[in-house]
DNA sequence: CATTGTGAACTGTTTCACAGCG
DNA sequence: CGCTGTGAAACAGTTCACAATG
């Protein structure tokens, strides 16, 4: 709702040729690749690096079969140039300015990781809301106002965002960055984010991810007899409203996937994802 | 290789009935339905809900299909039904107690996540391999050292971790939570980890996330002309070894997707994912 | 009669298995 | 001979479109 746009599958961009499931696979060939080249190995079989990068070797031949033929028959593939192959196909050999939005617990940390640096992304500004903030250093980096948001955009050439602030902001911090020439934007803040046409959206959301284990974890102690639909409660859905009451709940005791969502206060020690950095 | 496992494709286990795909989305729609709740909004037909998640109602309506008839034809969905049937699908009717592995300054800010406590997770233990952190206190809580890991897991019941130590430490920690009891693993750290059958993996990588983004960046500005495979330089492949240098990088050019990959360092303001919090 | 629930068509992804080749 | 590259088969996920229905 609020700033009302499109919804876009914020895996849309069928980018022409390279399918979407390989080319979230490419950044997990080439960090074993670039463990392979530190360690000065010439040349590694698809099922090797398949092992090291965590799939099987079909999927991977079939993935580089996109990129080209760039193994040997035989051999395998040279890791140096399927690192840059690669690299290249990300577009990692040019480098990547990044503003990191909303310098809270988690911003902070992400300002501090040092995986940034050493691929093809650069850190280009800090910015949070509070000006309590303003001026403090993180990282070693000046933590700047939201108002110079656009200038620092605009100055820095960035086109990537990443928003770590509450949930309650994001959207409108999303909106400002979008409007100040960003195309792509890594969420951190358990919102769905609304964008226009032309911009991705990618989201990394921890309760997200630990509900899913939940689901797989629930099934593994449960049932130990995984057979036939033993199908649930089944209660019947409304007749009235508000009378709705299933054979469970009473008001508030199911909470999980509560969300602050619009939270007010601008810290506190258990906000959604941090604003501000307490100290 | 390390402590050679065998690699499970970390998003294993067709749960019975539900795909994937919709365990995935369940989340989402979760978050979605309590803001409803929390505005008590007393239905949502599926494409109000759709909206709010993210999605389309045609993918929403069919992953409802999966859990069973919840809605009303003509009318929509009872919003307090539905948290409570997904939350149960979910297995958050119950709740979970996590570890989490590495408090630098990852560790930190997840420990500081406050949508943590707010659905079914509870944070059981801060758990540190550096002495110098123990006794600390990190949210409210103190940070425990490794050596206590199986203890803290037995006697917490804990089935689900979090690593956010460095990459090197990973496995390692990864082993110990296996072997304490730990059936589900949230891996922040940037390495593929070997666990056994049965145990769940789901991953987070905040530099996978911005390749892939740089990958769908660097096609927006690049070709204009999106036609036509022009193929890349297509250097020949390796016809001897160590010899191979393709048309470009002079052996350090290219550093995308470096990894530390066995920091040695136990500290330093910049590691990958920092092991320690500086302060 | 608006909206769900779902077969059927489709699109995308993985796996198989083997021909092709260095 | 070993390993890549890839069609073809199998599988998974999404979208369509409409009959069923409260």
């Amino acid at each position: 709702m609020a700033t009302g746009r499109n919804h876009r599958p914020a895996t849309t961009s069928r980018s022409r040729g390279i399918p979407e499931a390989t080319v979230a696979r490419l950044p997990l060939y080439l960090r074993a690749l670039t463990a392979l080249s530190e360690r000065s190995v010439p040349t590694v079989s698809s099922e090797e690096l398949a092992n090291a990068s965590g799939v099987n070797s079909a999927k991977l031949r079939k993935d580089f079969s996109y990129l080209g033929s760039y193994g040997t028959r035989g051999v395998g593939y040279d890791v140096e140039y399927l690192v840059y192959q690669i690299s290249r196909e990300l577009g990692l050999t040019q480098d990547w300015p990044v503003v990191i939005v909303g310098i809270g617990n988690l911003g902070a940390a992400l300002a501090n990781y040092g995986g940034f640096a050493s691929r093809g992304f650069r850190v280009a500004a800090l910015i949070d809301a509070d000006p309590a903030m303003t001026g403090k250093s993180v990282a070693g980096m000046g933590v700047q106002h939201t108002d110079e948001l656009e200038q620092i955009i605009d100055e820095n050439g960035v086109s990537i965002g990443v928003i770590s602030t509450p949930a309650g902001a994001a959207q409108q911090v999303c909106d400002r960055l979008v409007a100040a020439g960003i195309t792509s934007i890594l969420n951190f803040a358990p919102t769905v984010l609304s964008v226009p046409e032309g911009v991705d959206v990618r989201k990394v959301d921890l309760s997200i991810e630990l509900q899913i284990l939940a689901f797989h974890e629930q099934r593994k102690s449960g049932e130990e007899a995984p057979e036939e639909d033993t199908a649930p409660p089944a209660a019947p859905p409304a007749d009235s409203v508000t009378t709705r009451r299933p054979e469970a709940p009473a008001e508030s005791a199911v909470r999980a996937g509560a969300e602050a969502h619009d939270e007010h206060r601008t810290e506190g020690p258990d906000g959604d994802i941090p604003a501000v950095m307490p100290a």
